[in-house]
DNA sequence: GCTTGGATGCAGTAACGGTTAAAGGTACGA
DNA sequence: TCGTACCTTTAACCGTTACTGCATCCAAGC
């Protein structure tokens, strides 16, 4: 009887195209797998892997169970989604995958209630970029997804894949004490045409608010001088406390503010609407509608 | 991860209704089924079995469960098909079931051939009704079935399984030293017309050569008299020996006569003809095909 | 009542399946 | 050409698993 866990490191290691690959694709050492494979071959009298240069390559025979042992993979997922749904109560591996504010404002909070509620429950964080984070659940690394898109350009309904909304958060933009349009804000809020002639501070290129703050100001006829970028928002933060220049920040895992820098509102405001992300039927599993509920629910109010 | 092992006893006392049946053809003690089953049940958090009496009844969810099992196990053993055909030499468990005469005249030279040429194939041997071969082997009790019909009775060609043909087993009268038909038989060969009137000894109804014999005499008018029943060949051998009637015996598995006994032939001669009969596709394996082979040419010529 | 038949729990044991460490082999660079 | 780096495989070791055998428990039947 053909054995369901070297079936899987069979498919593991065509999938991943090498053993140490597939070793750390399933948790193990490149040793234990190619001990399953040996085995494998054994008990079927076949040859599965041939060394080719310094790897390995599959013969036709291997390709041909790996695809079985795919086949078999999704059935027992399956089962497994069906005995969750049928218990009711959030159980198994849950991988979630948040971009990088999201990791900090809102997932701890989030995984926290789920450890407490759910000990069952085995949810792990991969924090991801939000641009990959679509592939990633189709390709099956992440379960979940938290992602966001942005007023200016909404986040396309993925093909084939799940969603509801989180919730929506919002910029301000970040100035140094004694800035000029400090004194404007605090009469009325600041428009867009307030905005042009700044030096900023923002994220690196590709990033959505580097996008974000490149396409508004465009729109009105200014390029923006995008004098300092920098990914994390504490260094952007820092940046604008040394009064080298203005920045647009979401609130969420913006965190406290230090002296000498302050949070002054749009109108209209940007924001970006958070979304939960998964693959179609996942929502069978109780593990996905419970974290799903509880991103919304523990969403702060205060960010909208 | 679910466990194909665990998942195969579940499957198992769903499909023979308790335990201990399940560890009798799965090969294990109760006990280990109990155990497996236990375990699966800690693995999925749910609860599969119930005690009902003195046994056990499965939930809605084992059923549910041991469905799923039943469609991985036969992509399993698909996927064990291809490999054996991929390799070409017979390896794996082949269960033959074989009617009594088969069993003792053809099969134990057969498992031999098997034995000595294929060391990688685990050959077994399961002593079957011939009425009940082709149930066996669409229920998969047995891979391979040495089935017989006769000559006045075909075998329907078996829904959805395949067969070939072995050989033709012809029968002989036997009859004490110094019957009548003896002498009969030393000018011309003995005719139907000679049949009747004579007290025979013959298999159990229901067994196809008590049917042969009642069909044929009453074809001619007469109602044979079966005065003494016996499944075994040897015991209705000892009848005859003790001058107690006549009896229609096929050559096959009949072994030598004693002394007292003589076997003469019949014109037209009774003739069974012998089947071997898979499951449809099973013809794959090269267990089956080389089985086959065997079986047709280890086929003693004598008998035809 | 006792007995029978079946499921389950427990102790013991053999085999499995992982890790670490070391040993081939091959490609690449000095 | 040799050394190095990378990948796979092998060997030794060890904790865990998964059987068996036996005892126990429960329900049904005599």
């Amino acid at each position: 009887m053909l054995d369901l866990a070297r079936l899987r490191a069979l498919h593991a290691v065509s999938v991943h195209g090498s053993v140490s690959a597939a070793a750390i694709a399933l948790g193990y050492t490149p040793s234990a797998v190619s001990q399953q494979i040996a085995k494998l071959e054994r008990e079927t009298r076949t040859t599965l892997l041939e060394r080719q240069g310094r790897g390995i390559a599959l013969t036709d025979a291997a390709r041909h169970l790996a695809a079985t042992a795919q086949q078999l993979l999704a059935i027992v997922e399956e089962a497994e989604t069906t005995l969750e749904e049928q218990r009711g109560q959030p159980t198994g591996r849950l991988v979630i995958g948040a971009f990088a504010s999201a990791a900090r404002g809102l997932m701890p909070v989030v995984l926290a209630s789920l450890a407490a509620e759910h000990p069952s429950l085995d949810a792990r964080l991969l924090e991801v970029d939000p641009h990959l984070s679509v592939d990633l659940v189709a390709q099956g690394v992440i379960d979940l997804a938290v992602a966001h898109d942005w007023d200016i350009a909404p986040l396309p309904a993925p093909e084939g894949q799940e969603r509801a909304v989180i919730g929506e958060d919002l910029c301000d933009l970040l100035v140094p004490a004694g800035h000029p349009l400090a004194r404007v804000a605090a009469r009325r809020p600041l428009r867009r045409e307030d905005l042009p002639g700044r030096r900023w501070i923002c994220q690196p290129p590709g990033s959505v608010c580097h996008d974000w703050l490149v396409r508004t100001l465009r729109a009105s006829g200014h390029e923006p001088d995008l004098a300092y970028q920098a990914a994390e928002n504490h260094t952007q933060i820092a940046l604008v406390a040394a009064g080298l220049g203005v920045a647009l920040m979401p609130r969420l895992g913006r965190g406290p503010l230090p002296d000498g820098v302050l949070a002054l509102p749009l109108e209209p405001v940007p924001v970006r609407r958070l979304y939960a992300l998964w693959r179609p039927g996942a929502a069978r599993r109780p593990a996905i509608t419970e974290t799903v509920r509880l991103l919304a629910d523990l969403w702060p109010r205060r960010m909208s």
